[in-house]
RNA sequence: AGGGGCGUGGUAUAAUGGUAGCAUAGGAGUCUCCAAAACUUUUGAUGGGAGUUCGAUUCUCUCCGCCCCUG
């Protein structure tokens, strides 16, 4: 049996795996983009190892902050990971908060294994978007998404049309949506950064910082681009905790427009006063379902 | 209390006696290797009342609210 827990960064997904994992004898994969490198904890609430409760984790800390990770790595990573544990008789709970990733593991979606590097710098959009249309009139790619239309550009290079097979899951699968009321959620966010900066922010990114290194996981995790400006000075830190707490809220958006569109989500209120009901409440809907699938090993 | 100033979307602002603009926040969406990314799209405002005027957010009066100065 696969469960997946997806939902808003902030609402309790990592509690909710940990509970189930207990429940269900399963292990935890990560499906979040940013806690798979090592070092990034406090901006990306991973979780700690006291918190695991014994719990076998799988794809936490597993490359180096320079490191390029993509969906296609992760998509093997994953698939190998779930095949593994399935194996050995075990339950798998996928974890995370990167809806393309999960997706990508857990669906034919197909990637190209090598990687054409950049040559359109002297294009302009324009140019990129002409050249598109060229290929496929269908293609709806926003002028101004140029980095769409540079890979689309480079799938046709590497060989000819790309068949989408994205809608055939490759395994079964409950999805448990975690959410709750969106005014409380972004006051979550809020606190959660203020408690972030308790923990160690500042610290941690500032050990990155000085590092001297840019690298893709530092330019696009919440939490370190926005506190770099502030050791540049560029702006005050007031101003990098707004930009935090607002990126974040951003985020949030975007991933509940993902998950309700892209996967068929049983969505479950988070109880931030007593989250026991919470886990109760989706071990019923579990424990109703499991009918489906009567091989499984509780 | 007296004198002065100011009231424009949630916030910060622009403009005008004739369709109230921009930013930001908020909402919705796109999505097959930068996805905590990139991109698209959209709701919403002239403090209340009266007057002048064909027409007032703009000018006048008044009330309300806020700010500054004086006491």
């Amino acid at each position: 049996m696969i469960i997946v827990i997806i939902g808003p960064t902030a609402v309790g997904k990592t509690k909710l795996s940990v509970e189930l994992a207990k429940i269900y004898n399963a292990e935890i994969i990560n499906g979040d983009a940013m806690q798979v490198y090592k070092g990034m904890d406090i901006a990306t609430a991973k979780i700690k190892e006291e918190e695991k409760e014994g719990i076998v984790h799988h794809l936490f800390d597993i490359c180096d902050y320079t490191d390029n990770y993509t969906v296609y790595d992760y998509q093997r990573d994953a698939r190998f990971k779930i095949e593994d544990i399935m194996s050995r008789g075990r339950n798998v709970i996928i974890v995370g908060g990167t809806g393309l990733y999960i997706k990508a593991a857990l669906y034919d979606y197909r990637f190209k294994e090598e990687e054409t590097r950049r040559k359109y710098d002297h294009l302009s959009d324009e140019d990129l978007y002409q050249m598109v249309k060229k290929i496929d009139k269908s293609i709806d790619i926003h002028m101004n998404n140029r980095r769409r239309l540079e890979r689309f550009l480079e799938k046709c290079d590497n060989d000819s049309i790309t068949e989408n097979c994205g809608d055939t899951k490759l395994y079964d699968f409950f999805t448990i949506g975690l959410t709750t009321n969106r005014d409380l959620l972004y006051e979550k966010i809020n606190n959660r950064v203020d408690l972030m900066i308790k923990d160690g922010l500042l610290e941690e990114a500032r050990k990155f910082y000085d590092r001297g290194v840019s690298s893709k996981a530092l330019k696009t995790g919440i939490g370190y681009k926005e506190l770099f400006e502030y050791f540049d000075g560029k702006v005050t830190l007031d101003q990098a905790l707004y930009n935090i707490k607002k990126n974040s809220r951003h985020y949030a958006k975007r991933q509940y427009t993902f998950f309700n569109n892209k996967f068929d989500v049983t969505w479950f209120d988070t109880d931030y006063d007593d989250f026991n009901k919470t886990v109760l409440s989706v071990e019923d809907f579990i424990d109703s379902n499991i009918s489906f699938d009567s091989s499984i090993d509780l």
